[in-house]
RNA sequence: GCCGCGGUGGUGGAAUCGGUAGACACGAAGGACUUAAAAUCCUUUGGCCAGAGAUGGCUGUGCGGGUUCAAGUCCCGCCCGCGGUACCA
């Protein structure tokens, strides 16, 4: 009986549909569990090996918490709003939904095929009006609140109108419109003009997440900065318990330590400093107090409120001059320019505590989102001030004993304080916390935590997105009413913006609610995201994002698996969403993903094939890899991609080449033997000519050809293979590259494993058969609640030839070995399962107990050691303790010739392991 | 620059608590079966040395030190690679 696994794999997926036995009930006996995965984005691309690398782990983590009897979640769904689909429809006129749908039915059956235990009654998409009813909802939610820092948590504003009311005698004295606006400062979803990344390329704002260097994550297109009016979500004042969170989350290290820079917690002092003339002084931050007695001169970045303020009318023109510059440079250049830039603008501030003049710049190395947007500089110990300081010639005073300034700052927060005046002698940090005291006490500052996470921009003027629930009335936004939800995304005429510059849904119809005019942006990416986890617990609920006994009952994300691309977006967004809705009591916990493992990527491996471009070249001639360094080839060759699927372990298919693009037809080789055809004119290509590829490791795309699909390896070798092998590859956290070769060796694994399937005996097991099974029980039990998987396939195989060796067909170990397999090859394991006579299906059975009985043995070898090396080996009773086993080696025969008389100096047993003598 | 992760045979990688490094697989070499090939099975496979052989010796986890009876694993100092982040005051 042949392994014929896509006979196996197709009767089961069809046998597991038909039961629903991937169903999960809200309502168990059982207790729950949850596990999920990060959900794709569809892509016209289609699934490439690399993608379902951490959904087979989430898979196996699934199934082996089902055996073990829990009542497990574990969803799947499409993040379905995006930029490709609006941008393949701004080419070609097709609606993006019809594209996105395509792409989900394409994902769906390269999805099913690999055999997931997906719940596919909870499908969740953000572009589903089902859906994205509940983001509008979550964001009306944020509008009417705001963030009360005294209880550190999101209140309805009705509150605050309510305490404005009581304290505030000027609350009624307002307008509708002051009222609105004064309401605007502190709504946890909000309206401003704001300083934001414009990608004109995009047509649209980006997050600062979804801008890296300068450049759009997406695309890669230039960003520039801009001030427009934008809806913005105030993340800010989550940044003290999104950090503290962080502790109580199993995640790795390295990711919360991203998650931490990215918030950036600062502690340091605001400190006032007078503006020489006039009354009102202006306030930095710093968090080297313990450096004023230095600073020389002030800097304001150019966007600063201050700046109005300060210019003399005689440096007006070239302050103008120098803020029209810095308007119209790209971020992109700033970044790339780094030459000391600024303008003076002919104030001068006054050093509270030396009280001298000291004058103030505008500078773009100072941002005006960071701190109060002003700096004081200490030139002596900050690098930035020292280059500004050296390149407008101010002056430099060093404060650190010992410190050489006179090339470069010395930013070192150490040594012995000099001339700061009541400072003096004291070690930095002692001078930071005294003068945080004094100016405490004064009155001049105050200590202050900074942030660095900024409030994230939430517009985009794009069309493929949830329309916000908002409409203007006297230019002031106004959600609509929750039981008018979803906000329907309109048909549109175009997905460009319109003629004069208005987002897309400027082209629709009627966007109008009662008569007055709609919003016209649209939300981002991770506005459907960021609480899809909560949607899959109750998808079908038409009167709440997730009802409150449900959401009881599952509470939270037991394991969450995903790229660690995300970690400064998604998953800070959705902490803060999961956060938000917790403090208006909508769910019953405060962090959305207990665990989380990030899955590595996998990159391509790419395949070359070296053309001759050397003298006489036509271009047509192929020279093997092996060859190509050869003094007649070297640096005469051009290495050139090739399809990897018509490779086979660095062997190209010749045959397959030749007919793969049109150029190669007539291609000539030079094989790895170093003969070519015209060697062998009428015999075409011998079998036995070989010529070997190049390869290198790149990201998998296609224009590199290195492409694997999925469906091609379940084709060929079946999904169980391709869950083993991808488990197989390396650790999960690991990024590495595919290699099909390979997957040959664990295709034959399983092969084996079915042919001991054949005649199935009720014979009780003999001892050795049951060593080798609960050896086993144990390594895959600690291997998946470990996240070993790559660990596991190993155990499998030595395991499968231990029972081969012993012939073993007992029905009472089979059975468990289904058991076993069943997380990492569910079809196989299922028939496994039902060869030995079972009616159920596997899922259903329970996780095997391992019996350690059965692993304890009589006697256990001792190798014994003399100062560190090897010279014999005993076999000891297992029982025997640390003293006995002592005595009896140093009583051995063979002890005493490598003692050769002497006494040894020390004895160390380690029981079970090792005898080592140090003479 | 700063932060994080890593470096083990020809290759992917094991070694889970400091305890016989190289499991398992690929590749390679040799052999069996076969008219032949494929498939399958068996043997060998870190390096060096000795031996006809069983076997034995030395060396060996990026580099240099250290702790320990014992180090891939712990400590100190470097080198290299990958990832994140960057005028954040």
């Amino acid at each position: 009986m042949d392994y014929n696994f896509k006979e196996i794999e197709q009767q089961w997926q069809a046998e597991w549909e038909k039961a629903h036995v991937y169903q999960v009930s809200n309502k168990s006996d059982k207790k729950p569990f949850y596990v999920l995965d990060m959900f794709p984005y569809p892509s016209g691309a289609g699934l490439h090996v690399g993608h379902p690398l951490g959904y087979i782990a989430s898979d196996i983590y699934a199934r082996y918490k089902r055996l073990q009897g829990f009542n497990v979640l574990h969803p799947m769904g499409f993040d379905s709003y995006g930029l490709p689909a609006e941008q393949y429809a701004i080419q070609t006129g097709q609606h993006p939904e019809v594209t996105t749908m395509k792409n989900i039915a394409r994902y769906i059956e390269q999805l099913k095929k690999i055999g997931f235990c997906y719940d596919w009654d909870r499908e969740v998409k953000t572009c589903d009006p089902d859906f994205y009813k509940w983001t509008q909802w979550a964001f009306i939610q944020m509008f009417n609140s705001y963030y009360d820092t005294a209880q550190q948590k999101a209140r309805p504003i009705s509150e605050l109108i309510h305490k404005w009311e009581q304290d505030d005698p000027t609350w009624a004295t307002l307008t509708e419109q002051q009222q609105q606006e004064r309401l605007m400062k502190f709504r946890i979803a909000y309206l401003s003009d704001t300083k934001v990344n414009w990608c004109p390329q995009l047509g649209t704002v980006l997050a600062n997440d979804e801008v890296s260097e300068g450049l759009s994550v997406r695309g890669g297109f230039p960003v520039e900065q801009r001030v427009m009016r934008q809806w913005s979500i105030r993340v800010s004042a989550y940044a003290g318990r999104l950090l503290e969170g962080l502790k109580k989350l199993d995640w790795t290290e390295s990711l919360k330590e991203t998650q931490r820079n990215w918030i950036g917690r600062s502690e340091g002092a605001e400190m006032q400093f007078s503006i020489k003339g006039q009354d009102a002084p202006f306030t930095i931050f710093t968090t080297r107090a313990d450096t004023v007695f230095g600073v020389t001169f002030m800097v304001l970045a150019p966007e600063s409120e201050y700046v109005k303020r300060v210019v003399k009318p005689e440096q007006q023109d070239e302050v103008d001059a120098y803020l029209d510059r810095c308007k119209h440079r790209t971020e992109r250049e700033r970044i790339a320019d780094r030459k000391v830039t600024g303008v003076f603008t002919g104030s001068y501030a006054i050093n509270p505590l030396t009280h001298t003049e000291i004058p103030i710049y505008i500078s773009d190395y100072v941002l005006s989102g960071y701190g109060t947007g002003a700096i004081m500089a200490v030139p002596a110990h900050d690098s930035r001030d020292y280059a500004f300081a050296k390149h407008f010639n101010l002056p430099i005073i060093p404060l650190i004993e010992g410190a050489d300034v006179s090339e470069q700052s010395f930013d070192a927060k150490e040594g012995k304080m000099i001339n700061s005046g009541f400072l003096n002698g004291l070690e930095v940090p002692d001078a930071i916390a005294k003068m945080k005291e004094y100016i405490t006490n004064t009155g001049i500052g105050r200590v202050k935590v900074n942030y660095r996470l900024r409030d994230a921009i939430f517009s985009r003027q794009r069309y493929w997105g949830e329309p916000f629930p908002v409409y203007y009335k006297d230019g002031m936004p106004y959600t609509i009413d929750e039981k008018d939800l979803p906000l329907m995304l309109p048909e549109v005429s175009d997905f460009k913006p319109t003629s004069d510059g208005r987002p897309p849904l400027g082209n629709a119809k009627d966007w109008t609610y009662n008569g007055y005019p709609l919003e016209l942006n649209t939300m981002p990416g991770f506005a459907g995201s960021s609480a899809y986890y909560l949607r899959y617990m109750d998808n079908h609920n038409a009167n709440a994002l997730v009802d409150k006994d449900v959401n009881a009952y599952w509470r939270q994300v037991n394991l969450y698996i995903g790229g660690t691309e995300h970690a400064t977006g998604h998953l800070i967004y959705s902490r803060f969403w999961n956060k938000f809705l917790y403090d208006l009591g909508y769910i019953c916990e405060d962090e959305p993903f207990q665990k989380l493992i990030n899955q590595g990527m996998i990159q391509g491996r790419s395949n070359f094939v070296y053309r001759y471009i050397g003298e006489g070249a036509t271009g047509n001639l192929y020279i093997s890899y092996n060859l190509i360094d050869n003094p007649e080839y070297k640096d005469k060759v051009q290495p050139i991609h090739v399809n990897v699927n018509i490779v086979h372990n660095d062997i190209l298919d010749i045959a397959a080449f030749r007919n793969w693009l049109p150029e190669y037809k007539n291609a000539q080789f030079v094989y790895s033997d170093g003969t070519t055809d015209n060697d062998n004119p009428y015999l075409g290509t011998p079998a036995e000519k070989q010529y070997i590829c190049g390869w290198a490791v790149e990201k998998m795309s296609k224009s590199m050809y290195n492409v694997v699909n999925p469906d091609d390896i379940v084709e060929q070798y079946g999904a169980d293979t391709l869950r083993l092998y991808e488990m197989f590859l390396g650790p999960l956290e690991m990024s590495k590259p595919w290699d099909t070769k390979g997957i040959d060796g664990v295709h034959r694994f399983m092969r084996k494993l079915w042919n001991m399937y054949e005649d199935i005996s009720d014979e009780e097991p003999t001892r050795e058969e049951y060593k080798a099974l609960h050896k086993l029980i144990k390594k895959i039990t600690w291997d998946i609640e470990n996240f070993s998987f790559n660990t596991s396939i190993p155990a499998f195989m030595i395991a499968q030839n231990e029972l081969s060796a012993l012939r073993c067909n007992k029905r009472a170990i089979l059975r468990q070995l289904a058991i076993l397999m069943a997380p990492y090859a569910p079809h196989i394991a299922e028939a496994m399962w039902h060869r030995c006579g079972e009616t159920t299906f596997v899922v259903d059975a329970q996780w095997c107990e391992c019996d350690e009985t059965y692993l304890t043995e009589d006697t256990v070898k001792y190798p014994v050691q003399f100062n560190g090396k090897v010279r014999f080996t005993v076999e000891l009773p297992k029982t025997m303790g640390k003293e006995d086993i002592e005595q009896t080696v140093m009583s051995h025969e063979d002890t005493a010739k490598y003692l050769n008389g002497a006494a040894p100096k020390k004895v160390i047993v380690v029981p079970g392991r090792i005898v080592n003598i140090v003479v």
